[in-house]
DNA sequence: AACTATTTATAAGA
DNA sequence: TTCTTATAAATAGTT
C-alpha cells in the first residue's frame, strides 16, 4: 500500500526500517482494535521494536486477564522448573509450592472448561457434571435477575419520561390556548388555523424519546455500570 | 476498506460479524507479521472470537518468549511505580505475582462453580453461561464415551467367560459319564443315582462367576484412574 | 510531519 | 465458505 510494492523482507535501511515500524505499528494497533469493537473479540497485541521498545494494545485495556485467558487456553501444561543450581532457601520452597498451586488450580480449571478429560474416571466426570450443572443453573438464575432489573428499571425511566411528555404536552396545549385566544381577541378571523399548530411540539418530543431510549436500554443490558467495573470483572 | 464506510461499533448481524471478523482476522495476523519481518520487531498476537476460539500469530512462533519478555517488562514498569518503601527483592516480587496469580485463578473458579457472581456484568454472565454449556456438552460427550466403553468391555468378558463355563461344563459332563460308566462297571445297581449329582459342581461355577463379574464392572465404571487426581479436585 | 500515488484490505454482493 | 469487485484505508516514497 503505497508507492512500491512492498518485499516481505527485513528494511535494511535503518531510518527507513523505523519510519515504516511507526506507520505499521499505528496502523497495526488501529486494526486490532477496530476487530475488537467490530467482531466483539477478545485481542491482545504486544510489540517490541528492534530496539526494544514496547508498545501494547489490549481489549479492555485489560492485557493480564487475557493473557491469563491465553495461558489456560495453550500453555496449562507448563512445565515448573525446579532449580536444582541456586540455594533453596524458603523462598524456593514457597515459591515452588505457589507454583504447583498455580499449577493444580490450572489444571482444574481446564477440566471446568470441559478441556482434558482423557485423564479422568467417570465417577470424576459425574461429579463434575452435577457441579457444573448446578453452576450452570446458579448462573442462570443470576442473569435472569439482572435482566429482569434492568427492564424495571427501564420501565420505571419510561414512565418518568412519559410523565413529563404529557406535562409538557399539557403546558404546550396551554400555551397555544392563550396564543389562541390572544389571536382572536387581535385577528377575530384567523382564530381557527392557530389550532394546527398543536401537535407538531408534540410529535418532537416523542421523536426525541425514541431515539434516546434504546441507547439507555442498551446501556443498562450490556454496559457494565460503571467503567471500573470491567477491569474488575475482566480480571480473571 | 470496503464498499461501505464502516462505523467503529460492533457489528449486529451475526452472520455479518462472523464474516468481517474472518476476514480481518486474516488481515490483522498477516500484517502482524509483516511488521515483524520488516522492522525486525517481535509481535505477539492473541484473538479470541467472540465464541471464545483462539487465534495466535507469534514471531518465530515463539509465544511463550514473548509473553515472557512482556511480563518481565510490564512488571518492571510497575514495579518502578509503586516500589518506594523497601528494596525488594527478586524473589519478592515474583512471589507477590504469583500471589496475585493464584487469587485471580481463585476468584475465576469461584465464578465457575456459580459463585460470587454479585460482581457479575450480564453480558459476562452471559459469557460464563455460554462457556460452562459447551463445557458441560463435553464432558457429557466424554462420560457417554467412558461408559460405552465399559458395556463393551464387560460384554466382551461375559462372552469369555461364558465360553469358560461351557467348557468346564462339558469337561464335567463327560468326567461324570466316566464315572458313571465306572460306577455301573463296579456296583451295576446303582446307576441311575449318579447322574443326580452331575449339576451341582457346574451350579457352583455359575456361582463364582456371578460373585466376581460385578467388582470387576464396578472397577470399570467407578474406578479413579489415579488416586492422585482426587487430591486435585480437593484442592479447592 | 504532510502529501499523494499506489497498493492493500475489505464490505457487500454473488 | 469462497470469489469477485467497487471502494475505503493504509502506506511507500517523496517533499
Amino acid at each position: 500500500m503505497g508507492r512500491g510494492r512492498v518485499q516481505l523482507k527485513r528494511i535494511e535501511n535503518k531510518i527507513n526500517r523505523q519510519v515504516t515500524f511507526s506507520k505499521r505499528r499505528a496502523g497495526l494497533l488501529k486494526k486490532a482494535h477496530e476487530i475488537s469493537v467490530l467482531c466483539d473479540a477478545e485481542v491482545a497485541l504486544i510489540v517490541f521494536s528492534h530496539k526494544g521498545k514496547l508498545f501494547e494494545y489490549a481489549t479492555d485495556s485489560c492485557m493480564e486477564k487475557i493473557l491469563e485467558r491465553y495461558e489456560r487456553y495453550a500453555y496449562a501444561e507448563r512445565q515448573l522448573v525446579a532449580n536444582d543450581s541456586e540455594s533453596q532457601g524458603n523462598w524456593t520452597i514457597e515459591y515452588t509450592r505457589l507454583k504447583a498451586k498455580i499449577d493444580l488450580l490450572q489444571r482444574n480449571h481446564r477440566h471446568y472448561m470441559g478441556e482434558d478429560l482423557g485423564s479422568m474416571s467417570l465417577k470424576e466426570l459425574q461429579s463434575l457434571e452435577q457441579q457444573l450443572d448446578t453452576a450452570l443453573k446458579q448462573i442462570r438464575t443470576r442473569r435472569n435477575q439482572l435482566m429482569y432489573e434492568s427492564i424495571s428499571e427501564l420501565q420505571k425511566k419510561e414512565k418518568v419520561i412519559q410523565e413529563q411528555n404529557n406535562m409538557l404536552a399539557k403546558k404546550i396545549k396551554e400555551k397555544e390556548k392563550v396564543a389562541a385566544q390572544q389571536a382572536q381577541w387581535e385577528h377575530p378571523n384567523h382564530g381557527v388555523n392557530a389550532s394546527f399548530l398543536l401537535p407538531q411540539p408534540l410529535l418532537n418530543m416523542g421523536g426525541n424519546y425514541r431515539e434516546e431510549a434504546p441507547e439507555v436500554g442498551r446501556n443498562e443490558l450490556d454496559l457494565t455500570l460503571e467503567p471500573l467495573y470491567s477491569c474488575h470483572l475482566g480480571c480473571f
